[in-house]
DNA sequence: GTCTATAGAAAGATAGAC
DNA sequence: GTCTATCTTTCTATAGAC
C-alpha cells in the first residue's frame, strides 16, 4: 500500500517490454517504431524514454532476459542421470520452454543482426553456454558408448535446430498436444544419436 | 553486338537484385533503404524504380526467384530409387543447394513477415510444395516398412529444420568440408527415421 | 510520470532535365 | 537510363509544461 502511488511506475516498464516483445516478434525490430510501441502501451512516444535509454537497448534487454531465463530454467530443471535420460530431459525441456514463449524465441533468433556488435557478443556468449549444455550430454553419451554420434558439435547444432523448429509450425489446439510433440521429437532425437529404445 | 547498346539495361537490373539480396540478408529488409541499395549499385536512388515498382516487390521477387530455383533444381536432381536412397538424395541436395546461396536462404526464412499477405501466400505455396517432396519420401518409406517414423508431417518439419540449420554455423574453409557435413547429416537423418546402416 | 511540441535526420517515391 | 531536386511522411530522441 505504501508503495502504490497514483503513478504507474511499477507497471508501465514491464508493459513497455511486453508490447515491444510482441511487436518486434510480429513485424521485426526495424519495422516497429517507438510510436507504435507507445500506442500499444497507451502512452506517448516520449514517455518510453523513461524506461529505456533507446530502442537498441530495449531490444538487447529483451534478448538478454530471454537467454538468462533460459539458462536459469535449465539450471533448475530435472536433468536425469544416464546420458539418454539427460538427453531426454534436454529435449523435453527445450521444446516446453520454447513453446511457452514463442515471441521471445523468435526475437532471439531473428533480431541478432539488429544488435550492435557489443550487444551481439554478449548474447552469443549466453547462447554458447546453452549449446554447451547439450554438447556435454552428447559427449558423455559418446564416451560411455551409449551414443553413436559422428561429430558432437554438429549433432549439437543439428538437434537444437531441429527442436527449435517446432516453434515455426506448432499451433496451440492443433492436431497434436505439446506432450505428444515432445514424445515424437524425443523419439527422433534418440534415434538420431543412436540410442536403442529402452523398455517403456 | 546488335543488342549491346551504350546503356546498362542488360546488367543494372540484375545488379540491383544482387545488391538488395546481399544487403537484405546482412541487415534485414526494413533496415535497408533504397538509397543504400542504390549506393551499392552505384546509381542514384531514383534510378532503382526503373527496375522495380517498389521496395516490397523487390523483396518478393527475390524470394520468389529463390523458391522457384529451389523447386527447379530439385526437379532435375538425381533422386534415387528406394526410399532410403531418395532420402539421402534429398538430404545431400538440400544441404548443397542451401549452402550455395546463404543470402537467399536467409531472406527466404527471415523476411516472410515483411511480405504483404498476398505475397506471403504465394511464397508459402512454393514452400509447401518443397516440403511435400520430402514428406512423399517419408511416406513411401513408411509404407514400404523401411522407415520407422512416428509422424511423417512432424518428421518432415524436423528434418528440414535440422538441415537448414547448417546455414547458421557453416563457414567455408572451416573444420569440415561440405561433403563431410553432408555425410554427417545424412547419417543423423538416416538414423532419425529408423533406417539401418546399409553396406558401404 | 506523462503530456505536447518539435528538432533534426532519413525514409519511399516521383518529376522533369539531359 | 540516369541524374538532381523535391514532395511528403515518418522516424528517434529531446525539451519543457503540468
Amino acid at each position: 500500500m505504501a508503495r502504490k502511488t497514483g503513478s504507474h511506475s511499477e507497471t508501465t516498464g514491464p508493459r513497455v517490454r511486453a508490447a515491444a516483445l510482441r511487436l518486434f516478434a510480429r513485424a521485426g525490430f526495424a519495422a516497429v517504431s517507438m510510436r507504435r510501441i507507445a500506442a500499444e502501451v497507451g502512452v506517448q512516444a516520449g514517455a518510453l524514454y523513461l524506461y529505456t535509454p533507446d530502442k537498441q537497448t530495449l531490444l538487447f534487454d529483451l534478448m538478454k532476459s530471454h537467454m538468462e531465463d533460459l539458462l536459469r530454467a535449465w539450471d533448475v530443471a530435472e536433468k536425469g542421470k544416464t546420458p539418454p535420460e539427460r538427453l531426454e530431459a534436454f529435449v523435453r525441456f527445450h521444446i516446453r520452454f520454447h513453446l511457452e514463449r514463442p515471441d521471445a524465441v523468435f526475437i532471439a533468433y531473428m533480431e541478432l543482426r539488429n544488435l550492435t556488435p557489443e550487444n551481439f557478443q554478449r548474447i552469443e556468449i549466453l547462447r554458447k553456454t546453452y549449446e554447451d549444455a547439450l554438447e556435454d550430454i552428447l559427449c558423455a553419451g559418446q564416451v560411455a558408448g551409449v551414443f553413436s554420434v559422428p561429430d558432437t558439435k554438429l549433432a549439437t547444432m543439428a538437434l537444437i535446430a531441429m527442436l527449435t523448429g517446432v516453434n515455426t509450425w506448432f499451433r496451440e489446439g492443433g492436431r497434436l498436444s505439446r506432450e505428444k510433440v515432445e514424445e515424437i521429437y524425443w523419439d527422433m532425437a534418440r534415434k538420431a544419436v543412436g540410442v536403442e529404445q529402452s523398455g517403456g
